[in-house]
DNA sequence: CATCCTATGTTTAGCAT
DNA sequence: GATGCTAAACATAGGAT
C-alpha cells in the first residue's frame, strides 16, 4: 500500500451514533453518558437563563444518589419561590402525571385570573405531549 | 445576471444563526427562544433520566414569573430529597458562587467519607469552570 | 475516569404561516 | 404567540489516550 496515494476517506471515528432512549446497559457507558449530559443540561440551563432573563434550578440525583445541582440566581432562591407558590395554591395547583415512565410535569396555577390559568393548562398539556412524544 | 441559469443552491433560509449568549433584545424573539429552549431542556432532562436511571427536577421561572417544571419521578420527590440532604449537611454542605452572572452551582457533601467529598469538590470545580467558560 | 477527537445525530435561529 | 421549515450551529456516541 502506498500511504501517499491512499484515497480512503480515512474516517477516524464512527461519529455520533444514533441511540435509543432507554437505560444504557454498559455500566461504564452509562456513567460517561450521565457525566456528559449533566454538563450539557447545566449549559443549556445557563444559556436559557442568560438569553431570556429566566430563573432556573436543575437538580440531579445519579443512580447512586449523588446530588448535582445548578441554579440561577441560585438553587435555594428558585426552590423557595417554587415551594411558596405550590403551597399558596392548595386547591389551585395542578399536577399532571405522565403514565409512560413516571415522568411528571407540574405547574402551579397561582394566578387568580381564570384566563391565565386556562392558558397555563394549555401550555402544560402541550409540554406533556411534547415530552411524551419525544421519548 | 441571468436568473434562469443561476447556479446557486437556492437557500430557502439562513439556517441556524450563531448568537451570543446574552439577553435576547427583541421581546418576541426572546419569548420564542424561551419557549423552544424550555422544551429542549425538558426533553434533555427526560433523556438523561431514562438513559442513566437518574432522578431529575427542572424548575423555570419566565421573566414574567410564570412557573414551569419537570421532574422524574416527580418534582416534589426530588425537591424533598434535595432539601433533606442540604439540611442534614449544615456544616458539610458546599456552595460555590460564580461571580460572572450570579449563576450558582450547589453541591451537598452528604457522605461522611472524606475522599468522596474531595472527589465531589473536584467535580464541582470542573462543572463550575465548564459553565463559566461556556458563557 | 475525565478528556480529546471527529463524524453524525440533534437542536435551533430566522422566517414564514 | 404557537408551529412548520431549513440550513447551520451545536451536542455527543464511540473510541482512543
Amino acid at each position: 500500500m502506498d500511504a501517499t496515494t491512499d484515497q480512503r476517506p480515512l474516517k477516524r471515528t464512527r461519529g455520533r451514533q444514533k441511540i435509543e432512549i432507554k437505560k444504557v446497559e454498559k455500566e461504564n457507558s452509562r456513567y460517561v453518558t450521565f457525566s456528559k449530559r449533566k454538563n450539557g443540561i447545566f449549559k443549556k440551563a445557563t444559556e436559557l437563563s442568560t438569553l431570556c432573563g429566566a430563573d432556573v434550578a436543575v437538580i440531579l440525583f445519579s443512580e447512586h444518589g449523588k446530588v448535582f445541582s445548578y441554579g440561577n440566581p441560585n438553587v435555594e432562591k428558585v426552590l423557595d419561590q417554587y415551594l411558596a407558590e405550590t403551597e399558596e395554591g392548595d386547591d389551585n395547583s395542578c399536577v399532571l402525571e405522565s403514565g409512560s415512565n413516571g415522568g411528571t410535569l407540574t405547574q402551579t396555577l397561582q394566578e387568580q385570573d381564570y384566563e391565565k390559568s386556562l392558558r397555563r393548562l394549555e401550555e402544560m398539556k402541550r409540554t406533556l405531549k411534547m415530552v411524551k412524544k419525544e421519548q
